[in-house]
DNA sequence: AAAAGTAATGCAATGGAAGTGCATTGTTAC
DNA sequence: GTAACAATGCACTTCCATTGCATTACTTTT
C-alpha cells in the first residue's frame, strides 16, 4: 500500500526519500506552491535539491508550473490523465488576492481562444484573480 | 501640435524631457516592452528613473503591466478609452514563442469565465503564445 | 525675481528568485 | 563488490525589481 513510492516508480524516476516527502508535502497542500513553500517545509534540505526535484517531477508531468502574475513560479500536481508532454493542459488557475493561494480549477477548462489571422496558437495561460471560496465568507 | 507634450499635461504629470522621450519610444515600438528595452534605447539615463518613469506611466493609465510569462514584466501602451484605475481593461496578449515579442490584442475581449460558487471573479489575465502574423509567413 | 516647496533624477545598494558547476554521496546494474 | 550513473549539497552567479538618499530641476508663493 506504499502508494507514493509506487506511483513514482511508474514515472521512471528514482525512487527516493527526498521525493517522496516532495511528493506528499504536494499532495497535502490544497494549492499550489513556490519553491520558498517547499523550501521552510524541508529546512533540512538544499535549495538545489528542492529546485531540481521539482524540475525533474515537471519534465515527467507530477506536477505543472503556474504563473499566477505574483511574479514567483508556482507548481501544483498534474492529473491523472493530464499529458503534459503532450498537449499542455488547458485548464484554468485562480489566484486568491486576499490569502494570496493560487489553486488549480482542473474542471474549468479553457474556451476556445480566438486569434486574429496569421497568429497561431499553442498554448495558453489564463489565470482569474479575485477572491476565493475560503476568503469571501 | 506637441500631442506626446499635451497628452502627458492632461495625465496631470510634470511634462519632462525624459518622460516625453519615453512616451514616444513607446508610441513607436508596436510590441510590449521591457524595462531593458528601455535602458537600451537610452543609455544616458539611469535605470532608476526609466524604471520610475514607467511606474508613474502606470499609475496615469498611460501604460499597463503584462505578464506574459517569460518572467520579465513587460509594459505596452494603454487604449485611449481604458481605464485602468477603474476597470482592468480585459484585452489578451499574445506572446510569440518565435521572435519572442508580446503584442496586445485589443480587439479580442475576454471572454466571461465562470468559476465556482463562492469564487469571486475580479480581474482575469490571458496569455495567448504561439507564433505570431509575422513569424508564421 | 527670489525663496520655499515639491517633484524628478541619478547613484548606490539591497533582496529575491532562478539557475549552474563541481565535488560528494547514494543507488542501480553487472 | 565494483563500475557507472543519478541525486544531493555547497558555493557562486546572474538577472530583475525595488528602495534610500542626495542632488537637481521645476513650480508656486510672496
Amino acid at each position: 500500500m506504499n502508494t507514493i513510492e509506487d506511483f513514482l516508480a511508474t514515472k521512471n524516476i528514482r525512487v527516493t526519500a527526498m521525493r517522496m516527502l516532495i511528493y506528499k508535502f504536494l499532495v497535502d497542500k490544497q494549492t499550489a506552491v513556490t519553491l520558498s513553500d517547499i523550501e521552510s517545509a524541508f529546512e533540512k534540505s538544499d535549495r538545489t535539491t528542492l529546485y531540481r526535484t521539482i524540475k525533474t517531477f515537471e519534465e515527467k508531468c507530477i506536477v505543472h508550473q503556474i504563473d499566477d502574475g505574483t511574479g514567483v513560479t508556482k507548481y501544483a500536481l498534474c492529473e491523472n490523465n493530464c499529458n503534459c508532454e503532450i498537449n499542455n493542459d488547458l485548464h484554468l488557475h485562480f489566484h486568491c488576492n486576499t490569502c494570496n493561494k493560487t489553486v488549480c480549477l482542473t474542471d474549468h477548462k479553457i474556451p476556445q481562444i480566438k486569434v486574429p489571422k496569421g497568429f497561431v496558437s499553442e498554448n495558453v495561460n489564463l489565470v482569474v484573480k479575485g477572491v476565493c471560496d475560503k476568503c469571501s465568507e
